[in-house]
RNA sequence: GCCCACAUAGCACAGGGGUAGUGCACACCCUUGGUAAGGGUGAGGUCGUGAGUUCAAGUCUCACUGUGGGCUCCA
């Protein structure tokens, strides 16, 4: 039967039977059929692999070794080739998995014998051995049974349990990919020869479970990356390393913003710097929960068990607290701030008319994390978020989540972080509270977003054990995702704890609970912001705001005198007032970028005048005093992103 | 918690069985210099903690703690 194939320029070709991709591209030209790598068809996402049959009215788009597409076939092979180098240097290595990932690609192998950064260079250097013999890469389709068996008999117990599975779920065969003399289950896309591999590099050494579960067996990957030529590799090369530069842990040794220290674990201590970020991100938040009619309150750190017990915190999530027992009670530090607030709206009598109740509580919440997840700040043990509790009624619930929305755009805009993504997580496998109420929950949340008109990602399965969630995920600077923001919908709480108000009909009715943050913790949010601004705070944030460097001690006293006056300004100025040179100064404020470098001489002393360095290396000079005191305050005041100072068009000393 | 690695001065690192080094930072002195490092002198370490091997341990072994890269987890 004849079959047509249509083609990117709207032609269409007719073959006798099936072609594969290949085929297709051989009909069209012999340098195509050379550099092809696989295939498009209908606009689908995957790329199938060049030896896979077409079907009847098809379109299809060639993918060869030009497009960057291709990089997902050439990863594939990679991995295919890192694994028979690794077998080949160790026999006794088990082959496990080896997918592609964003910017590379892994393996994971079973290996009595553990891997060293040494055998990095080798297992590289064997895989340009490999490639170099250009091997063609075939595929055969092996009935299931006969493949278990083969991989039975190399005693390769991974693959088996694979082939098994995918005979469980009805499979008749499967597709091997040969390579010389190495083998391996796949299911492609793979090169047609190892030489079209152009360039590759193995980089790091991790441990993973199998099938990613902690209670089988611990994995050794590898992991490495393929590009189409050096240039590409390099560049990736170069951008990991910018990426380091950001590490906002680095970042706050330079900068002198937080240490940790090893008998606190995972416990941040913020110098003086540091806690200028930190209060002035909570003036911030109090700044906004006025605006937004929140009220804060302070509540207990560490309660009686027994609140936990109601608050189901004990049951669900015992293993991440602090305990402790005192004069023959049990006592637990608080992970949460939400038992306390139940207890707070508790103890009194509400009505219709006191809702929506919203109290924030910056407290610091304790939580024991297991010792290898600690991260710098983003992952900690001891922390404060920018929480807050809404207790609303039921038709309040959507203008509550609205009013979120709204509030998490200003205070993200402020911070200059436009790009985020919300997820919708729903209820996990272990969770308190009836189906109903979820589904009451979910619909509520999902209802709101869509009324909203938000772009939202559905998270099956990952709520909270109390309510299902919103997530908000920043996308910083480099295009990392990170997850700050979070609004859940708790109908189990206010159950849990009996909490009523009293309606417009006089009778009782159970209140909706929202637990939100914005910034989530203040900690993590310090350390994603420092990633995110490469340590470019904005004015409002920077801990040293303005330096004032005299050139030489005869400017000492008017330079002391005009570090006073900016302090009574309120900017945190600070005179470097040592007896060094000017370069000198000008340099460390700059590696510790200080917005403002304010250089006094005889020139501006007699002049009365401002000479100011931003942290940009522009300079502006002969400002009047009192305009520079006017643009600082405002642009504190405005929590202004940008610099309100603007040097003049083609001004430079 | 798991796998692997690392731990030497405030920071960044070198050293590798015979009693500790460099650069920056710090202190003092000289220098008073106009936009990213002026010069000199000095102080600072029981080489993460605890055991073991050895005549001798920062150095070799083990355990612990912490940190890092991942995995798992992340309300």
């Amino acid at each position: 039967m004849a079959v047509t194939i249509s083609l990117p320029d709207g032609s269409k070709k007719e073959f006798p039977s099936e072609p594969s991709v290949l085929d297709v591209a051989k009909s069209i030209g012999p340098r195509l059929a050379k550099d092809t790598l696989g295939a498009v068809i209908d606009n689908e996402k995957d790329i199938i692999d060049l030896r896979s049959k077409i079907k009847n009215g098809t379109s299809i788009k060639i993918v060869t070794v030009k497009d960057k597409v291709s990089l997902e076939v050439i990863r594939h092979s990679a991995a295919h080739v890192m694994a028979q180098a690794v077998q080949e240097l160790w026999p006794k290595v088990k082959v496990t998995i080896g997918p592609v990932i964003e910017n590379g690609f892994f393996y994971d192998f079973d290996s009595p014998h553990a891997f060293t950064p040494e055998d990095l260079e080798k297992i590289e250097k064997k895989m340009q051995e490999i490639c170099k013999k250009d091997y063609a890469v075939t595929r055969e389709e092996w009935q299931v049974d006969e493949a278990i068996q083969t991989f039975e008999k190399m005693g390769e117990k991974y693959k088996v349990e694979l082939i098994a599975e995918l005979k469980n779920k009805g499979e008749k065969t499967v597709s091997i990919y040969h390579q010389g003399p190495w083998f391996d289950l796949c299911r492609g896309p793979h090169v047609q020869h190892l030489g079209q591999i152009p360039v590759m590099k193995v980089l790091s050494l991790a441990g993973a479970y199998w099938r990613g579960d902690e209670k089988r067996e611990q994995l050794q990957r590898i992991y490495a990356t393929a590009f189409l030529n050096e240039a590409d590799l390099k560049k990736h090369l170069h951008e990991l390393e910018e990426a380091k530069k950001r590490d906002h842990r680095r970042l706050g040794k330079d900068l002198g913003l937080f240490i940790f220290h090893h008998l606190a674990p995972g416990s941040p201590f913020f110098t003086p710097n540091g806690t200028v970020i930190y209060n002035e991100l909570q003036r911030f938040l109090r700044d906004k929960y006025q605006e937004h009619n929140y009220q804060e309150v302070i509540t207990p750190q560490i309660f009686d068990i027994d609140l936990f017990h109601q608050s189901g915190h004990y049951e669900n999530y015992r293993e991440n607290m602090y305990f402790s027992k005192i004069e023959e009670r049990d006592f637990g530090c608080k992970p949460m701030n939400c038992p306390g607030h139940c207890l707070l709206y508790g103890s009194d009598h509400r009505s219709y008319r006191d809702l929506p109740w919203r109290v924030a509580d910056f407290g610091r919440l304790h939580r024991y994390e297991r010792s290898g997840v600690m991260h710098g700040l983003t992952r900690v043990r001891s922390f404060s978020q920018d929480d807050a509790h809404i207790f609303c009624a039921l038709e309040q619930l959507q203008a509550e989540i609205e009013g979120f929305m709204q509030f998490l755009n200003e205070v993200y805009t402020t911070l200059g972080m436009t790009k985020y993504h919300v997820y919708l997580s729903t209820r996990p496998p272990k969770r308190m509270g009836s189906d109903e109420v979820w589904d009451k929950a979910e619909a509520a949340l999902e209802k709101a977003l869509k009324q909203l008109n938000i772009e939202y990602t559905v998270n099956i399965g990952d709520g909270a054990f109390y309510g299902p969630k919103l997530d908000i995920m920043f996308v910083d600077a480099i295009n990392r995702p990170w997850q700050l923001g979070t609004l859940q919908c708790d109908f189990n709480l206010p159950q849990a704890f009996s909490l009523k108000y009293v309606g417009d009909d006089n009778a009782e009715h159970a209140p909706v609970m929202l637990h939100r943050a914005i910034l989530g913790s203040f900690e993590r949010f310090i350390g994603v912001y420092l990633e995110h601004t490469a340590g470019h705070l904005p004015f409002w944030l920077s801990p040293i705001q303005v330096r004032v460097l005299n050139v030489t001690d005869r400017q000492l006293d008017y330079s002391a005198h005009l570090e006073k006056e900016l302090k009574a300004l309120g900017i945190r100025a600070y005179l470097d007032g040592r007896n060094e040179k000017l370069g000198y100064k000008i340099r460390e404020a700059q590696l510790l970028k200080v917005p403002y470098m304010l250089v006094i001489g005889d020139k501006e002393k007699d002049t009365d005048t401002i000479s100011v360095r931003l942290s940009s290396g522009e300079m502006v000079n002969n400002l009047k005093k009192s305009d520079f005191f006017e643009m600082l305050e405002k642009e504190y005041r405005l929590r202004s992103l940008k610099s309100l100072i603007k040097p003049k068009q083609g001004e430079k000393v």
